[in-house]
RNA sequence: GCCCGGGUGGUGGAACGGUAGACACGCAGGACUUAAAAUCCUGUGGCCCACAAGGCCGUACGGGUUCAAAUCCCGUUCCGGGCACCA
């Protein structure tokens, strides 16, 4: 046979999409599998040689399954709101709606030349309202509940308003967090709730819900027109377009996903994700352990600066605290003589853009506020200062400055000669050494401390903390670094909020029956400026009623992802996000594969989703990615041309160092094997048309190097290309072959010869098949099965590049043979169709087998055809590998060794020294040790 | 600065602590062909040796553990990723 990929790939995926190959069903009896990629945003670009990556080795993952006898959820779909079509529109004037469909319509055609296995019928895509409607509902879900600390779970804000009506709010009023700002309610009765008004109700109970409003310092991208999640912001500028950030006050929606994050953290250690992914996330969300400590402003101790620290044990050595500009608390002690400095400090300082602030990360600026507090154990008056080193969103928003053994305090205190106390030694140390750093280090023996004096570190933490709650200075408290995540974003191309507000400006949910809420039409996307977004133009769909307003902000690109994997499971589900049924029978997400990038931002939320649901009794799991697969980058490899300087002439790369030349980017696509073919080059570049070029050996070598995928330089590979070129077969084989998945590697097409080699031999080697032949012969046999013993292995796994090995060896290894089975060859195809399904398909089909080869069983190994009967004994004397010889390979050890001591080679390197020990490693090696 | 990964031929990469370099690319030589492409065969880590036989050196660098180390431990260095005033 012949390979002939244009006509065979064609052909089978029309089959298999008008045969329904890849339907999953619910209940079938079989065990489920269900393995998900990270679905793509339908950009313009279309799909890169990068993108197919994971989604190749979901697909063998996939397969891998079908064939071993589960029932198998392979969905694709497409997160289809965001602001890339957003700007473009406002770019261009055309509906995003539009360019979004047009996008993914070029999107599925790519992925369907690449022979996925998808179930196309269950593709979701989030800016479809049949889907938007559910992102709405369970934003509607997350207003109606709050979060009891006690029970550790969601419940409905209805049993809290039972509660405040009983009972007041005493033992739920504390350190809520609202916005980037803790705080904590004030107090009331349960009669005092009855009476108040219903305005004050309801605001009060904003502060409890899952999804809610309020102020907060947001950041604010002023060329997007809109905040930005904290993960949205790299270095102080837009993830998406390096755009200025600054920070603002503004009304925004919440979710407070940070009720969640002890389970967040606790429940990491049992998923089955890389460690690093697992590192990432516990950084994030930041947990740690301390102390929450006041320091009385007076005698009557009636006011306090409350810190919070991580190192009770200095408590001692603190010589000054610091309020965080943001920290109103200045307002209240700053005696008028101070006023004006500290008040044009703060206002300076809260006004610096992100960028700004990071940029100064190592200076040290700050002011005295002229107050001074009570150290809680000595009464020492201790100064207050205010710096823009202490975070308000963190913490307490002031901390207690320990010069000696915090780094920043020390620089703070060096800055401005503030004392420096000493009150850990670290271990083997002499006393009285002046510090010249600060000593950080959570290890030594406590001085000048009182109560603690020679404690180590550990103890004296636990002493401070226990001693400040017997004195009623502090308490022990668990801070997070995690903040509520942004849930509001001044945009149109998002999912409007169910949301009204009435006359008095409270918000109400739309009731279920009238979602979707759908997206208004627009002309006009360009953002306002002003905290309203482009929806604020509308003015009768914002105003649809006499006093009813509806919120003009639109939901973030993670509502729609947070949750996407559920709705897989019941894409067409009217009447939930998804049925009961095919929730208990899919349940979580067997392996997830996609990239590092979403290590915090996505995978965060959509645990937090699913922890949600699952507290309100609609998910049976409480986490929805139970194994989790990075795919690396792929790089582009880009290659140069080196242009002689004022001068229309190139000169090969090696004789490049002789002239004066510089160095240009040139397109990928016009070299091979790094040398340049000359005449596409003349044709592509018109500047080249009439170029000279200096050969070396009669040939224009390429530079080379390694850099990411773009554009600009030239090194952009699209798979359609790779497809018409060789074939979809080809490039998935390729890109499993070019090395372990979670590695980062360079795309070049050197290399991609081999596996197109590879499959012409495949489809040659259906010339061998004997049909006469009664049955496989041993040697036959034995191939085969070391060849199913070592794929299976390596499937199990995920080594995807050594499977491609263990089939090219297994298919060298026939070709020695004179004829073959045509069961072996069908076995060896159905190992092969993971891979490569439209040849194994093809030679399925050829070979006379009837139905798809999808739903051929996974062969199975008989271990005494993967052992050879003579194996080779490498003899190694002292360690080093001499000469080896060929023994059988159930051999006793002992017969070993006495056939190797024999051997006269063995003799010649032994000489007359006397072997002082053998080991023999059983069907592996020999050393004699002398 | 801190936390993770990772350094193996000209290239991508293999290697339960057990013959380092599987498999593939590239390259060289050969066969077929008028020729090219395609295909097939042989060789291909470095050094020494005319060849062979054989030997020596080799997994970033320096030590260690072991009969045996690319693999385990300690230190150094370089590259990639993440976090970065988080008290």
């Amino acid at each position: 046979m012949e390979y002939e990929p244009k006509k065979i790939e064609p052909r089978w995926q029309e089959y298999w999409e008008k045969n329904k190959v890849y339907r999953s069903e619910e209940a079938t009896g079989r065990p489920k599998y269900y393995v998900l990629d990270m679905f793509p945003y339908p950009s313009g670009a279309g799909l890169h040689v990068g993108h197919p990556l994971g989604y190749i080795a979901s697909d063998i993952v996939s397969r891998y399954h079908r064939h071993k006898g589960f029932n198998v959820l392979h969905p694709m779909g497409f997160d289809a709101f965001g602001l890339p079509a957003e700007q473009y529109a406002i770019q261009t004037g055309r509906h995003p709606a539009q360019t979004t469909h047009e996008n993914i319509t070029r999107f599925i055609g790519q992925l369907k030349k690449l022979g996925m296995d998808y179930d196309w019928d269950r593709m979701v895509v989030t800016s479809d309202p049949q889907y938007y409607k559910w992102t709405q509902w369970l934003f509607i879900q997350l207003f109606h509940h709050w979060y009891d600390r006690k029970a550790q779970r969601a419940r409905p804000i209805r049993e809290l308003e039972e509660i405040f009506r009983r009972q007041g709010n005493f033992g739920y009023h504390e350190q809520l967090l609202t916005g980037n700002l803790e705080g904590i309610e004030p107090i009331f009765s349960g009669r005092e709730w009855e009476n108040f008004s219903s305005l004050t109700r309801a605001s009060i109970l904003m502060n409890y819900r899952l999804a809610y409003q309020s102020y907060a310092y947001v950041n604010w991208c002023e060329a997007l027109g809109t905040v930005l999640a904290n993960d949205e912001v790299k270095d102080g500028v837009s993830e998406r377009g390096g755009h200025p950030v600054e920070r603002r006050l503004m009304r925004q929606w919440f979710l407070r996903i940070t009720e969640y994050a002890d389970r967040l953290y606790d429940d990491l250690d049992a998923l089955d994700w890389p460690e690093s992914m697992k590192e990432m996330q516990r950084h994030w969300i930041g947990r740690s352990r301390g102390l929450l400590l006041r320091f009385p402003l007076n005698k009557q101790k009636e006011e306090a600066i409350e810190v919070f620290t991580t190192r009770p044990d200095t408590v001692f050595g603190v010589t000054f605290l610091t309020l965080a500009p943001e920290n109103h608390l200045w307002k209240k002690i700053t005696p008028p003589a101070y006023y004006p400095q500290v008040e044009a400090y703060c206002t300076k300082a809260i006004q610096k853009s992100e960028r700004e602030r990071q940029a100064e990360v190592r200076q040290v600026n700050g002011v005295f506020t002229g107050a001074f507090a009570l150290h809680p154990f000595t009464g020492e008056a201790i100064p207050v200062w205010v710096s823009e080193y202490v975070l308000g969103g963190y913490g307490t928003g002031a901390v207690m400055g320990v010069p000696a053994h915090d780094s920043r305090d020390f620089r703070f205190a060096r800055h401005y000669g503030l004392p420096i106390r000493q009150v850990v030694m670290p271990p083997d140390s002499a006393e009285n050494q002046e510090l010249t750093t600060a000593y950080e280090e959570k290890m030594g023996t406590l001085i000048n401390s009182e109560f603690i004096n020679g404690l180590d570190v550990l103890q004296a933490i636990e002493a401070v903390i226990r001693e400040a709650e017997r004195r009623g200075v502090g308490q022990q408290k668990t801070n997070y670094r995690l903040r509520d995540a942004n849930f509001s974003r001044q945009r149109y191309w998002g999912e409007p909020f169910p949301i009204y507000y009435d006359q008095d400006g409270v918000a109400h949910t739309l009731p279920e029956d009238q979602l979707p809420l759908l997206l208004p039409p627009l002309d006009d996307f360009r953002p306002t400026g002003r905290p309203e977004g482009p929806l604020g133009k509308l003015k009768e769909w914002v105003h649809p009623a006499p006093g009813i307003r509806r919120e003009t902000d639109t939901m973030p690109g993670f509502a729609g992802s947070s949750w996407y994997f559920f709705r897989y499971m019941d894409p067409k589900n009217q009447k939930a996000f998804a049925g009961r049924e095919a929730l208990e029978y899919w349940r979580q997400v067997d392996l997830y594969i996609g990239g590092t990038e979403h290590a915090v931002g996505h995978l965060l939320y959509a645990r937090f989703f699913t922890k949600f649901l699952y507290d309100i009794g609609l998910s049976p799991v409480n986490e929805p990615f139970k194994k989790l697969l990075n795919q690396g980058m792929i790089l582009g490899r880009s290659n140069f041309v080196y242009r002689l300087k004022e001068s229309n002439t190139y000169v090969s790369k090696n004789l490049a160092p002789q002239y004066d030349h510089i160095r240009l980017h040139v397109d990928v696509n016009l070299v091979h094997n790094d040398v340049l073919d000359i005449e596409a080059f003349r044709k592509a570049v018109p500047d080249a048309a009439t170029a000279e070029f200096i050969l070396e050996d009669g040939q224009y070598i390429c530079g080379w190097e390694v850099e990411k995928m773009s554009k600009s330089r030239l090194n952009v590979v699209n798979p359609d290309d790779v497809i018409e070129q060789y074939s979809a077969d080809t490039l998935r084989m390729y890109e499993m072959f070019l090395g372990p998945l979670e590695q980062s590697k360079p795309w070049s097409t050197s290399g991609i010869e081999g596996i197109y080699r590879y499959l012409k031999r495949v489809a040659a080697i259906t010339e061998k098949v004997d049909r006469s032949k009664s049955a496989p012969d041993e040697k036959e046999n034995i191939i085969l099965h070391k060849t199913i013993k070592a794929i299976t292995k390596d499937l199990e796994q995920y080594s995807f590049n050594t499977c491609v090995s263990h089939l090219m060896i297994g298919l060298n290894q026939f070709y020695e043979l004179e004829t073959l089975h045509p069961d072996t060859l069908a076995t060896y195809c159905v190992l092969l169709s993971p891979f490569a399904p439209h040849l194994a398909e093809e030679i399925w089909h050829y070979l006379g087998r009837e139905g798809s080869v999808t739903h051929a069983p996974w062969p199975i190994y008989r271990e005494e055809w993967t052992r050879d009967a003579i194996t080779p004994y490498p003899v190694a004397i002292n360690g080093k590998t001499r000469f080896s010889l060929e023994l059988p390979a159930d051999m006793s050890p002992e017969e070993v060794e006495r056939t190797v001591l024999a051997h006269p080679m063995a003799k010649r390197w032994l000489q007359d020294r006397q072997p002082r020990k053998v080991i023999v490693v059983k069907g592996r090696i020999v050393n004699i040790v002398v």
